[in-house]
RNA sequence: GCGCCUGUAGCUCAGUUGGAUAGAGCGUCGGUCUACGAAACCGAAGGUCACAGGUUCGAAUCCUGUCAGGCGCGCCA
């Protein structure tokens, strides 16, 4: 197997010599960039590295641009870099000549299906927690972008790779659950729901489906029971067809049958952090700067969500997940704090705790937002949106803006099948090569990248560079989302490897284009640009097609 | 009151571990189908990056303060 050299890296490293041998060697301080300019004319690529050196030399910053240029020219040889230029306050800008962006396709070709993430330099064990909606009703659109979001998160850690696991907690005990139960037991009987009990339709007709079953109405704990199974039921039927799966599904209850919730509360006593006080058993979380004690154990002898929870974190580090990712609703913000301190009180790193904040989506039709409330039973559900816009569409939406923002779901827009869509924008053009693709193989068999995109001598157009350059990004980008939870980037990256390739198809003709090794060359990168795409989409959950 | 988050084009948002003339989609206006998919492309209009200071060669990005909005501040989950 030949390793190809990163085409970028090799840039990268001579930017850092030449840096290095105008200091005589001596190490600098922050790496130089190589970035893209923000305009063609600025060259390929461009490095601030003479800016950097200015100081320390005590130099002017373009005259030392200047040095760094000649040496860069030297080292890097016509076969490289076309021109050199400085520019503006002292950026060296490269002008890369068509023999190295002939050596770029190779490599990405020899990347192969995968183009070849860059892996992180330590892996870790990862267990992702999302979604871990009660189950007291169907899922909404909110648990929806918990959903896309988590599963995203995890393709591309995964992808980068860390050894990742999807977690849903399921909250089958505490309080709710009671007043879910009364709620099914009081529509049984034909009775008013009662105060803080859940109102929506299908409390009704989980009780009728009870009571079909012969179970007694008085008889809360199984009519709870019973009504859990058939959320949870429901909701996993919901993720399915969403494309999510989860791992493992973790109980709460277990939690109590095992005996962890009792193991865990007797670590943080161990640890001496616990107190009693008026009647209750309190966990000292100030100590880990937290703005107020928690209690663990209420007066009436119930445990809190709290204890219940710290026994969860504690069973995910024994299980031996180095890092534990939450994805918590924004309304949960405020509970990160204690969470966070339970873990340390416990003898863990709290550093190995990461909790995501989520924020709302809302659906915009005609300009009003749909409210969302499970209590009052006024909500969106998943499902619903689902039939409406289809699977692709609600992932799309879902995850194109920052899980820190909130998402105005304009279903309008999502639904229409159209140009103004922005969902179809990347798969049209994964479609679109498909279709040349499809061509050219009718024409003269299977289409290969392997061998012979280097050999042509035609010089490339000015789009063929661009669209290399988006498709070289690609690793960097994955990696990048990764580091930072940011799936949406991928979104952002696959619209704009669309949108080049649009401009490349626009100037370049690629079936029947003439002159020695040209179409197999502009096959070979309509073929790359499949597969980036492809590959942008997967990392999003999102389908690739063939045909639209 | 305290804490966290947010404030960028008419709308919804990218860009935020400091880089050059701040971008995209939608919306508005105008062009392009006799070559490989017009679900596309090209062009125009549209900005005090909330405001005020500060740090420096350089700030949407970092620091401080102010204003505005969201969320949280339970022996609920």
């Amino acid at each position: 197997m030949t390793v190809a050299t990163d085409p970028i890296a090799e840039l990268r490293s001579a930017v850092s010599r030449a840096a290095l041998a105008l200091r005589d060697g001596e190490p600098t301080g922050p790496e130089p960039t190589l970035e893209r300019p923000p305009k063609a004319e600025l060259g390929d690529y461009s490095s601030n590295a003479a800016m950097l050196l200015a100081a320390p030399l005590g130099e002017n910053p373009r005259d030392v641009a200047a040095r760094l240029s000649a040496e860069l020219s030297e080292q890097l040889g016509p076969d490289t870099v076309d021109r050199i230029e400085v520019a503006g306050p002292g950026f060296v800008n490269l002008f890369l000549a068509d023999p190295w962006y002939r050596r770029a396709m190779a490599s990405l070709a020899s990347a192969g299906e995968t183009l070849g993430p860059i892996p992180v330099t330590s892996p870790e064990r990862i267990l992702v927690e999302f979604v871990s909606a009660n189950p007291t009703g169907p899922l909404h659109v909110g648990g929806g972008r918990h959903a896309a979001y988590g599963d995203s998160l995890v393709r591309l850690l995964e992808a980068v790779g860390h050894e990742v696991q999807r977690e849903f907690y399921v909250n089958d005990a505490g309080g709710q659950i009671g007043r879910f139960a009364a709620s099914i037991a009081a529509r049984m009987r034909g009775e008013e729901i009662p105060e803080d009990g859940y109102e929506g339709a299908y409390v009704a007709a989980l009780g009728e489906r009870i009571a079909a079953e012969g179970i007694d109405p008085t008889d809360l704990e199984a009519v709870g029971s019973r009504g859990i199974e058939l959320i949870l039921e429901g909701v996993r039927g919901t993720l399915d067809r969403f494309g999510v799966r989860f791992d493992n599904w973790f109980s709460e209850r277990d939690l109590y049958s095992r005996g962890e919730v009792d193991a865990a509360l007797a670590q943080l006593d161990q640890q001496g952090h616990t107190y009693r006080s008026d009647e209750a058993l309190w966990l000292r979380t100030t100590t880990f700067g937290d703005d107020k004690d928690r209690v663990l154990i209420r007066a009436n002898g119930e445990p809190t969500y709290l204890a219940a929870d710290v026994a969860y974190h504690w069973d995910k580090l024994e299980r031996g997940f180095e890092r534990l990712v939450d994805i918590l609703g924004a309304d949960h913000h405020g509970y990160v704090a204690r969470l966070h301190a339970a873990i340390a009180g416990l003898g863990a790193d709290p550093e190995r705790f990461e909790a995501l904040i989520m924020r709302l989506v809302h659906i915009v039709e005609s300009g009003e937002r749909a409210q969302m409330s499970k209590r009052s039973g006024d909500f969106v559900a998943l499902d619903e949106l689902l039939d409406d816009i289809g699977v692709d569409a609600t992932r799309w939406f879902m995850l194109w803006r920052s899980h820190d923002t909130t998402v105005d779901l304009d279903v309008e827009l999502a639904r229409r099948q159209s140009n103004d869509n922005p969902v179809y924008y990347v798969q049209y053009a994964h479609a679109r090569i498909a279709s040349i693709l499809r061509k050219a193989a009718a024409e003269a068999g299977e289409v290969a990248v392997g061998a012979g995109v280097e050999t042509s001598d035609t010089a490339l157009e000015p789009t063929e560079r661009e669209l290399i350059k988006r498709l070289l990004e690609f690793p960097g980008e994955v990696r990048e989302a990764a580091e930072r939870r940011a799936p949406h980037r991928i979104c952002t990256y696959a619209t704009a490897v669309a949108a080049d390739f649009h401009g490349f198809y626009r100037d370049c003709q690629v079936l029947g284009a003439e002159g020695e090794g040209v179409e197999r060359s502009r096959l070979a990168l309509a073929l790359l640009t499949k597969r980036t795409i492809a590959g942008g989409l997967g990392l999003l959950g999102i389908s690739a097609p063939e045909r639209m």
